[in-house]
DNA sequence: GAGTTTGAAACT
DNA sequence: CAGTTTCAAACTC
């Protein structure tokens, strides 16, 4: 764990941070904010990874412990449709719009150039970009 | 923080 | 499979 630069405290979970440069000792992922999914969607982040919701902002979230059955038979159902539904993406984007050059791209968020999986249009995430 | 944009995931 | 809708995150202001 590094040590913050200047005054930065910090903490663990528990209630409102107080501070702006409070930060968090064990840089867990970062929470979800769902709404209509339930958390037992794909759509969920957490859910995609197979993690329980834990100190997340989603709103009638059933992915937790609380709710084994429900969620269980989600991630079963999830991965009835698709068998790789919980494996690590390698699928490739379809952006249209960014260019793949912002984060809505998945490719540019995992820091991987564009490849033949890939069907975007107007990239300009390929090798050779980087100068 | 509210509102918009974006493209994966879901659905038909 | 293609077209459409839904969704939550990224982005903008
Ligand atoms: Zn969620
Ligand atoms: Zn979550
Ligand atoms: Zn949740
Ligand atoms: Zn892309
Ligand atoms: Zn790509
Ligand atoms: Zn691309």
């Amino acid at each position: 764990m590094a040590k913050t630069p200047g005054n930065s405290v910090v903490v663990g979970v528990g209630g409102t941070p107080p501070g702006s440069n409070t930060k968090y000792e064990t840089a867990a992922h970062p929470p979800c904010h769902c709404k209509k999914s339930k958390c037992l969607k794909l759509y969920c982040d957490c859910f995609a990874s197979e993690r329980y919701c834990s100190d997340c902002k989603c709103s009638n979230c059933q992915n937790s412990p609380d709710f084994e059955d429900i969620r269980s038979k989600a991630i079963a159902d999830t991965r009835s449709k698709n068998p790789n539904a919980f494996k690590p993406h390698a699928t490739g984007c379809r952006c249209k719009k960014s260019a793949c050059l912002k984060k809505y791209c998945e490719c540019f968020t995992a820091g991987v150039v564009c490849g033949g999986n890939c069907k975007c249009e107007g990239c300009k995430n390929f090798v050779g970009s980087q100068l």
